[in-house]
DNA sequence: CACCCTGTTTGCGCTGGCGCAAAGACACGT
DNA sequence: ACGTGTCTTTGCGCCAGCGCAAACAGGGTG
């Protein structure tokens, strides 16, 4: 296992584990390495196992019966995911979770996992924390999409990803994803978004170009963002 | 405290405590009465409860600044809300507790909570397990939203309220709210919602009355929920 | 009984956003 | 360089749902 504890660590939930106990960690888990596009799971499939992301990254999605896919978060590396089956035993993925370039997670058991929770009060208490900033974010998306316009909604997904994973260029910053991605995280269409950004190009708050956004005044999003004209 | 134990071993989170934890619960924690319309707690105010309501109904809902509203749940006797605030230390309320109707609930002190979880393990899990419940259903409600149209969240809302809060009478199952409480769960306004109902209503359905809707024909709106015809 | 308060219904007009379809732009492989 | 596949743009028509405003209904109170 070629996985360095100090990066382990960088995995909140573990931020306060035992060295021993990311050994235990490590020796009970496998890496599995996903190409772009694949899997890690399926929603619905047993939830034998939680993930942490290593390398790559990956999204959280889920879809109902007729196929339509709303993206509930993006993975980026020692993020945890898929864990709320190491809690229920015996559960179901809720969502999905796919690879957007070739990714690698560690794999570890639920039930191992579920073991190491039970006599860890920290390690519960740390896993709790993630669940509760879960809880808060999911509400504050379901009020947003109840409450605000389409194009609030596409501003605060992309000021979301702007704060947390984008690359800064020189006179600005810049997103890697699709209209359609952007669709599927603030609940409309790609056209929708097309048009939207479109009008932003032509403003001068954006610049647009194949699967890539670059954002060039954050402060006027933000004020789109919170509904002023 | 005038609470018996076996009630408060309804509390799903407290099914495993032991009676002396239950005790030690009791005399840690207060009463409070709140009238109708009221509120247990404020979106905003500093966490230092958490609730068990043990008398009445209230309904917790989230605001945004233009005032909008929508209802997160609705909370029925022995159900614990508020709790996330224990988990984070000097965290604040995510949202606001309303009586729908004169309530009580037993105010449990954030610090003491987070105290006795830390060497409890059974009490961990159980209170994780609350929220990958939650969790699992913010995110049904989301995609819910994102993706099917106002009828079948209208529908949705209904049978979800059927199920756990209603009482059967001879030839249905009714429900006791107003038009503006179900367009507040279900995402959408009064005047849509009244329209839909009476609509049903026509169709023979339901049976509509002033803050009241009669469930009559269960079977039928399931197929609307699943957007069939 | 008359009154009032609160909740409900419904006509009407409007518009935000959807979604098809066709054309355009870009990236990549051969 | 050329073709091919994917992503994006945009014109166009359409309609679900919003929200005002006004009328209506029920239930309680004096």
């Amino acid at each position: 296992m070629q996985i360095p504890l100090a990066n382990l660590r960088k995995v909140v939930v573990f931020q306060n584990a035992t060295d021993e106990d990311l050994n235990q960690i490590l020796r009970a888990s496998a890496l599995r390495q996903v190409e772009e596009e694949e899997y890690f799971f399926l929603q619905g499939d047993r939830a034998e196992h939680a993930y942490v992301l290593t390398e790559g990254q990956a999204k959280l999605v889920q879809s109902n019966p007729q196929g339509q896919v709303v993206n509930l978060r993006t993975l980026h590396p020692w993020q945890l995911f898929g864990a709320l089956g190491a809690v229920r035993s015996q559960g179901t993925y809720p969502a999905s979770a796919q690879a957007l370039v070739d990714s690698s997670a560690l794999a570890i058991p639920s039930d191992f996992l579920r073991e190491m929770l039970v006599n860890r009060p920290q390690l519960s208490m740390d896993l709790m924390q993630l669940m509760t900033g879960y809880i808060q974010e999911m509400q504050s998306r379901y009020m947003e999409l109840a409450t605000e316009r389409v194009e609030q909604r596409i501003c605060r997904a992309v000021l979301r990803l702007a704060a947390q994973s984008a690359e800064k260029v020189d006179d600005g910053i810049e997103l890697m994803l699709s209209r359609e991605d952007l669709a599927e995280i603030s609940g409309t269409t790609l056209y929708t978004v097309s048009r939207v950004l479109a009008d932003w190009q032509r403003r001068g708050l954006v610049e647009t170009g194949r699967e890539r956004v670059k954002v060039l005044r954050p402060h006027e999003l933000v004020r789109i963002a919170e509904g002023l004209p």
